[in-house]
DNA sequence: CCTACATTGATAGTATTACTATTATATTTA
DNA sequence: TAAATATAATAGTAATACTATCAATGTAGG
């Protein structure tokens, strides 16, 4: 992706952290640093105490962004779907048809993820990574409701909604859009991830992105809607 | 469902246990009490020494059964798959027709769970939330490869390879038979629990349960057969 | 230029966790 | 009856996930 834009950020629900890393250099070292060392290691393994050495800081300070690791992951799976929210809306401005629309929002959610130019600390290919190995662990915790309730999942919500809205421009009577995108999303993580690590639980298929065509064709066919054939 | 075969027993792989639990007072009981105790309280918050505090056993003995809280989990669900394979195997047999049996299929994975008088030491329901809510962590670490060289889950593999024969005696070319399976059990997993506790992620619709019907019609349409009718 | 305040670093400490090790005791089996 | 096995009881270790304290540095306003 070009670099385009250099004066937006994006924004992340205050209630996941302590204070806000985008506002300080160390902030933004915690950032980078994390998502290459849970790239690196794998959230199990990860710790602020390694953080901390890895960005010639200390464990003290971290804690002064993010209460815990938990809120850590939170706040990089929230910059994640904002993220592609933000993607999203420029790839379907000013495009009319909504079925057009609806393509282009499925294969942004199931394609592999290129750089993004636009933002310095934070590595897109690496924290997409992250996100499919360990975002679910995010929400599948005890405290879900407790967090729900603080606002730490809008950001995933926001874009479920808005491709739900495009499904209901298509199909006002369709009763699951949010059901079918979610579906979609969750899907995909798990299916990426099958195809690397548990081959015999997907389907892969040589010179063709098996993911993004299943997923798409999945969509147009329960919503029996053709193709824009464009 | 009915107490109708008392001298079967679920085979579980035995790479995941140090000694099987099956075999003795002991392992019965961590197994029982293992189930409980993390349905009630999370797997985060479960330790072995609150285990054995609830079973009257100490840390060290359970130590003997299972090498980590890990392998204890991967116990459980693969105990599950399993289970949930022989109940999908009675369901079918003698059903001559394929589309009936993929929908049996699909209504046994995607249902509400009842109790299953054969098990003794397993309470059904509460080992379906558990799968519900931590099944995905059992494969979403560093160690998958390892564990699945291990055989760890052949169960789970061999339930969606089931599913995937009765697609393609449907449809002999259907390309992505593996991949449509993993996506309605994966998503039903989180759809029911989206259900509870981030209900804007899916659609829940009174006095229907939604989540079969629309996985049911999902996987009809994007094969594109008609519903059995029966 | 001084002061106040915020930021970070340095260091230490605590409770809990995920194990491992050792020995004693009870039970089963040969 | 001896030997083997399973379990209990207890203790110990390294690492983790924090919390607390205090000093050093920088920065912004008056």
């Amino acid at each position: 992706m070009e670099k385009f834009l250099s004066n937006i950020e994006i924004r992340v629900n205050p209630s996941i952290y302590l204070k806000d890393p985008g506002s300080s250099d160390l902030g933004n070292r915690i950032i980078k640093g994390s998502i290459g060392l849970i790239f690196e290691i794998g959230l199990e393994s990860f710790t602020f105490r390694k953080l901390a050495k890895a960005i010639s800081s200390t464990e003290a300070s971290v804690y002064r962004y993010f209460e815990s690791k938990h809120k850590l992951l939170l706040y990089l799976t929230s910059w994640y779907w904002s993220w592609l929210e933000y993607r999203l809306v420029f790839l379907i401005a000013n495009v009319e048809n909504p079925i057009i629309r609806l393509e282009r929002a499925i294969i942004l959610v199931s394609k592999q993820i290129e750089e993004d130019g636009n933002f310095e600390h934070i590595n897109e290919i690496k924290l997409h990574q992250i996100v499919i190995s360990e975002s679910s662990k995010v929400y599948l915790t005890r405290e879900v409701d407790e967090d729900n309730k603080l606002g730490s999942f809008s950001g995933y919500k926001q874009l479920v909604e808005r491709i739900s809205s495009i499904i209901l421009e298509i199909k006002p009577d369709y009763k699951y859009p949010h059901m079918l995108v979610s579906t979609v999303i969750e899907g995909m993580h798990h299916q990426r991830y099958f195809a690397e690590h548990l081959p015999r639980l997907t389907n892969r298929i040589a010179g063709e992105d098996a993911i993004t065509v299943f997923y798409k064709s999945m969509v147009l066919d329960t919503l029996k809607i053709e193709p824009s054939g464009k």
